[in-house]
DNA sequence: ATGAAAGCGCTAACAC
DNA sequence: GTGTTAGCGCTTTCAT
């Protein structure tokens, strides 16, 4: 109906110059109070917003950041999101959250998409079957920072920042060894990861150095429901495990539920441990005992290197969330 | 480093204009084949895109949706915004999220960084406190639309999409009464929201009418550890429910823990049902009952709803999303 | 203390 | 088929 309020309506009403409506908005000094009260009257009664693509398009950089996640589920992204969010918005700048369904195709579209709006910057979390992150590389020719968050590229020549998860499950391992746990069943999931690469391994090798004659079994399970059938398979087997290290959250809800179907009790039956964003561990009681791979920290501090590589530092890091053992009552 | 190519430049390289060569890049018929090729293939090598905000500005509208919520959690509005997001990526919209920490004056400013963008329209989950509704209402007189949803405000003149709580309500509590449940404890959530009042009402009036012999309890609790310390308490009574209906998950999670603190079987040492979004009750075993609330058909309907307020319908709706039972094993 | 003017990148009406 | 031109809303330099 009525169209948005501008510089020039302000400054036709008022007889005054455009410019001058503009230094006003601004409290220029060189401005009149008399000026300045008359033009802030005006444009606080016309609902007067400035036009941000104007403001961008003139001034070539905005005040918005890219991120680009595959997909936004309450296990991880949601903390991540809430914090990058809240950093972003408090410090001035706005966030485009896109999700490419982790379909790399999608992803390209999104990043497209960054570009066309000219974004300051882009935080991505790489689909599973990423291979190829030349485009994301180019835009740091544009001086548009990429930061890559959790699921990021093998390739060392980029910014990354994902959970510490030598440390995240070392720690755990540490706690399976400390409650002396003798045989151990490790669940992993998706083994195209990047993160689960890295967990089955560092998992591997603690126990091959520090405690090599404690029994390990390993299993793969791509969802919770996977690490559920698992859990129960096991279940039915002479030996049955002492301890059951989950690698993440969606693979702890699926033990958990065989759990409550076995009706094992936590931690004398059975004793659990996971690496987890924190917020599925304290809905079970006992409550989950976990390494944390915070979202919400991983946010804070993607935003911070983000203000670093956009205040011109473009040296390349690669940086942790640091792990922090989290006691609940389950091992 | 390098600036983002223009159509300017690609022009100039070509020595063609740019007219010409923006109608190349949008197929335009009258564009020889010849013509056409050499900008394709030298917009290619150059990665042009678009700037978004020039054409904003020159066409006077933007394809970006805002959306305002309280918070990103992974209880509701997880799945809400991986709807909405989807939905409007793959109609060419881009969405810009923000949260407002359930805090009116964040939610204001929030509002104003939509304009300020110029979004083509907003979605917005009101803050528990917020009362001053006219801000959202002002949009519209700028043809922007403003779709309420989940909390809403009291007010009928406005679009609104919640889901449907008095039917969710209703049909939890006629499944109770089937479960032939003589005793049984409402619990409810923050008694200052719109959803909370309703269900809260509905679940009064079901049974008033359509079961007055069934004993009621009903409780408040604002989050899960109240609800948690609720179920606790009442569980020292002597006369014990032999069911609890949780208005939310959040309500959900505080019982279940308390529920396997106890040990209490499901469901034949009391019956559980609940309003939810469908992810929580998953996660137990047996899996809870509950009326479904899905944010995620929440999201498909609002941005159809957005489509028509875009095309001009300014015809104000009150809509609901139709609530389902889902039977799991715990009532 | 204020104004005039150029230009950011793009579209679209109008020429030829 | 292609070029010219005006202008979207704003910032900013240079005048006055």
């Amino acid at each position: 109906m009525k169209p948005a309020a501008t510089l020039k309506k302000i400054s036709e009403s008022l007889g005054i110059s455009i410019s001058t409506v503009s230094r006003a908005l601004k409290n220029h000094p060189d401005i009149s109070e008399a000026t300045k009260k008359k033009v802030w009257d005006l444009s606080n009664l016309l609902d007067y917003e400035p036009n941000a693509n104007a403001i961008n398009l003139r001034t070539n950089h905005s005040k918005v950041l890219g991120l680009i996640v595959p997909v936004i589920s309450g296990y991880f992204y949601d903390s991540l999101i809430a914090s990058l969010e809240e950093e972003t918005r408090l410090h001035g700048y706005s966030l485009l959250i896109l999700q490419s369904g982790d379909d790399p195709m999608v992803e390209l579209n999104n990043l497209k998409l960054c570009k066309q709006n000219r974004v300051a910057g882009v935080f991505v979390s790489l689909s599973t079957n990423t291979v190829e992150i030349s485009p994301f590389k180019k835009l740091s020719d544009n001086d548009i920072p990429v930061i890559f968050l959790d699921k990021v590229p093998t390739d060392v020549d980029c910014n990354k920042i994902c959970v510490a998860d030598v440390a995240a499950t070392t720690l755990a391992a540490e706690a399976l060894v400390e409650a002396k746990k003798k045989n151990i069943l490790g669940l992993f999931g998706n083994s195209k990861m990047s993160i689960t690469q890295e967990r089955k391994a560092a998992f591997h090798q603690f126990f091959a150095i520090n405690a090599p004659k404690i029994k390990l079994q390993i299993a793969d399970a791509i969802n919770p429901m996977e690490a559920y059938q698992r859990t129960i398979d096991i279940w039915k087997q002479a030996k049955k495990p002492d301890a059951i290290f989950c690698m993440s959250d969606e693979i702890l809800t699926g033990v958990m539920k065989a759990v409550q179907q076995l009706k094992l009790q936590l931690p004398t039956d059975l004793g659990i441990i996971a690496i987890s964003n924190g917020f599925i561990p304290q809905l079970y009681y006992p409550e989950i005992t976990y390494t944390e791979t915070s979202g919400y920290k991983l946010g804070k501090l993607a935003y911070t290197r983000m203000v670093s590589c956009l205040a011109g530092s473009s040296f390349i890091q690669n940086l942790k969330v640091d792990a922090v053992l989290v006691r609940g009552g389950s091992l």
